[in-house]
DNA sequence: TGAATAGTTGATTAAAATACTTGGTTATTG
DNA sequence: CAATAACCAAGTATTTTAATCAACTATTCA
């Protein structure tokens, strides 16, 4: 899980998108104008938002994108896995040379945590940010269900 | 808040230093060869986390780096805040084109779930981590005590 | 005292990611 | 057919990341 400008530009304008896509498809342009975003930058964003299925386009005169799925059903994890690449937190599978050292601990205690805020922004939605006062609620309950930390323990 | 491997680097280092600073100072040659870090980027990110209090520097033979704080006492917000700069989620503040118009509303949504996450992370401290099992519990009673979204409503 | 250790600081650099630009093409609508 | 807008590709500038090198200061211990 990878969080950067480059993620807050797709779920911004994925919010934008949600905000005003009622009425129908939403353009680039309009997206790029309402939010102070590059065209040609919404279109590559929006290029692996499409091969996520998190958007659907339209072509042609009052074409655009639409929500691939309700807004209820976008989280905010699903759009920032989209634009990036994912990023190996081990290190330790590739190299031979780590048989259970001292490196893997780490690296566990990392991937735990990794894991941990990646179900986080799984449990908040497109919707649950529009609904603001949703959100907390949303994020509690989905922690009280997940079984976040693994039941090894850590040996010192 | 950004989350990248820069601060992964920074957790994974006081991870290292918290599990193996019990008997005294921590050299980051240790942290380096353990963790598969350079040295010169741990003295880096080092430079940094001693600006913040979050380490304590000892020199001479048998110095290095201890916590600065308890262990119970650090959470991973405060690592990675440390390490790195802090990006404006706003934009609009200094742009006085944007008054109360579209922008401003999904860059305040983004701000919203920035608090969140920067939140959901300063509930979880060096001691969780260590203690796997407590994460869960700790990220879930921080959730319930925060108020975490304003009231203030959103006005479609 | 002096050599070794280890932090401190600063400059520099190669590689990668980010954000944008340009210049097209294809599909759709009217 | 002309306008719109998605799609596509290549290239560029900037920033960030990660590392290297070098000089320096403080501390320990022999």
């Amino acid at each position: 899980m990878r969080l950067t400008t480059k993620g807050r530009y797709a779920v911004t304008a994925m919010l934008d998108l949600a905000l005003h896509g009622a009425a129908g498809p939403v353009s680039l342009s309009d997206i790029s104008r309402r939010q102070g975003i590059s065209l040609s930058y919404l279109e590559q964003l929006f290029a692996r938002l499409r091969q996520s299925g998190l958007v659907q386009s339209m072509r042609g005169p009052g074409g655009g994108y639409s929500l691939g799925e309700a807004d209820s059903n976008i989280s905010i994890a699903q759009i920032v896995d989209a634009v990036n690449e994912s990023l190996d937190t081990t290190k330790c599978q590739e190299k031979g040379d780590c048989q259970q050292g001292e490196m893997c601990l780490t690296h566990h205690l990392w991937s735990d945590l990794s894991r941990q805020i990646h179900r986080f922004l799984s449990g908040i939605t497109l919707h649950d940010l529009m609904e603001k006062r949703e959100v907390q609620a949303t994020a509690a309950r989905q922690n009280q269900l997940s079984n976040l930390i693994s039941s090894s323990t850590v040996d010192l």
